[in-house]
DNA sequence: CATGAATGAGATTTCATTCAT
DNA sequence: GATGAATGAAATCTCATTCAT
């Protein structure tokens, strides 16, 4: 039954199903039993591909992390106007907010480890850096091309992120409590007008 | 040893050693016997006082966000005019988030929950709707009195409810990123000049 | 509150509540906190009245036996003729078998300790001898007075008492599965028949 | 250490164990640590063949419960007349009690659960109808090659086993109450008299 | 590569018992 | 007499990890 060479696939059903259970049971609340049974693979066998569950857990972070990473890129290198650039980045995050997969959720289940665990800490805090200089640059693409009036690129940035991260969150925790399509407008307007205001 | 009447101080004692467990090893990874070693209490009691893990949990829930509603109300409350009270909400949001007592952080622990425990959700869920709540009625107010522009009241405080927990979230993870009072500034800025922006 | 003299009030209290969650959960399966519940008093009084769990235990069984000794006697001394006595003797035992009070079940609780403990032992045994002994002197007294055949009167005193014990556990088994005052009748019309034969 | 293939082994190994365990401490007074020191297993091994405590009772009532229809099937089909096979019924029930093997003190301790357990209820309860059934049979196929007279033979049948049950259970009270082997022969002589009466 | 088996540490929970008041 | 409080032992159960095969 074993083929030569499964290693990668074997690995990638692994991460997928600690994915999975992360997302049903929580960080602190699934077992290794769980992980192998959901990958439909014996329980010994995490512990060859993985030193152990702490290592697999940060494995399933690099993975995550990456996705959220390349979705927003993407996204964002679509566009082409900086104020586009910026609408890209509201779109993107509030699509893996709301989609299918608990892509947040599970997300929010590792950061909520960060003040715990140095390596996770690293690691979130670098997806949420990233995700800070993305928009910062385009800020300052949009000010350099007189799109956006001059501001403090870093704050105004740190706010954009924030307010994304904090409705995820709240769209998270009540679905019905808002219409994210509508919330999401609302935040492009807010911020575009303030990024444009021909401030005077 | 037993004493009379102790009871009140007793749960006092737990929920409180109950939090600090909470901050220092994460929602899912804290044992009661670390709650009854740091409460100085022997194991048994904490089953005397609550009828289980959950039970406790629930109730330091609980604890934690009427602090955070307290926190927040009176801080709005003291302000004065619409744009102080917005102010305000900013002021007492990042208080929390800053100070010495991990608010934030626990908080951000039992929110992860919230897709496994229904209980968990709703009050979790509650206490950011009274958040809104708050907020909304802030730019009621300012739009009934001519200090704010019209506009989607429930959108706007989703945003801005959204900033406030975004940026704690992003402080959480790396204190020294961004300087949070600048980022505070910044806020209330961009806010307050979308509400009262004379859009007319 | 406390009135002088409460001691035997509290005694049987305590012992009727005892027995009640006997019935309820099962003899090993019970807590004192549930006994001073039902008895609405508090836990620590239960020490006051009895030394330990066991001993109120062996209470509570003196009190059963003593019931059921005295069901069973006082419809035999009812009774006049040795045949109307056996009759008595099935009468009062379906009589607590099949009565709202789960005497039966408890007894059997009690009984199933006996190989594990002596006292426990002792006093079932002694219950279960005394009856033997009660069916003996009807079926001596039944011989005297050429009423009965000569027979070994120890060996169908066990007889007629094991058909009681076993019908009685049958029942308890499963109510549904005959008819109880049938077999009652069966019963009698077979050992009758059989103390009666004139077997010349 | 680990050898494939040993499961059913340890599964036996542990049903033994734990039936010794119910047998010297009582069912619901031995502990899951008794049943591995017994079986010479460590404590965890227990939930990996066992989901619990509860499903280890029941497979060892399922066990014991086989056990006795086997013997007294045994018994009853080797004799070939519908006395010798009334006998055979005495004869087996009487071994069980007498036995080395302590089977009817571990049935008992399992029926005296019955009133607080549906699943042990239904087991234990089921075991007696088949008993019943099988005297029924027997009863049934003797009138009909007229040995025996007409009778109600559902009451017969349950006072047949009621008297087998009711025995055994004194007997396993007192040992020294009366001689097993001499009731017995009454038991037969009653019963057998009763049936071939040509009461006509 | 992969599995089934096994371990042992540790977690939650229950509870009889004790004791100051 | 009576209570509320407290303890600590023990029980059940979970689980990451290890290892022979």
């Amino acid at each position: 039954m074993p083929k030569r060479g499964v290693a990668p696939k074997r690995r990638h059903q692994l991460l997928e199903a600690a994915f999975d259970c992360i997302a049903q049971k929580g960080y602190g609340n699934f077992s290794l039993k769980e992980v192998a049974d959901k990958a439909t693979l014996s329980k010994g066998i995490i512990h060859y591909y993985f030193k152990n569950k702490g290592e697999l857990l940060i494995m399933v972070l690099d993975r995550l992390t990456n996705s959220l990473d390349n979705l927003v890129n993407e996204k964002a290198n679509q566009a082409r106007t900086p104020p586009g650039r910026i609408r890209a980045i509201f779109d993107g995050s509030f699509e893996a907010a709301s989609e299918r997969e608990p892509f947040f959720q599970v997300l929010l289940d590792f950061c909520s480890q960060a003040t715990k665990n140095k390596e996770i800490k690293d690691i979130t805090a670098g997806l949420y850096a990233r995700y800070r200089r993305l928009t910062q640059k385009i800020l300052e693409d949009g000010i350099q091309h007189g799109v956006f009036k001059e501001l403090d690129v870093q704050g105004v940035s740190t706010a954009i992120v924030g307010m994304v991260i904090g409705i995820s969150f709240q769209y998270m925790l009540d679905e019905e409590a808002f219409s994210l399509p509508k919330v999401q407008k609302i935040c492009e307007e807010l911020i575009l007008s303030y990024l444009s205001a021909d401030s005077a």
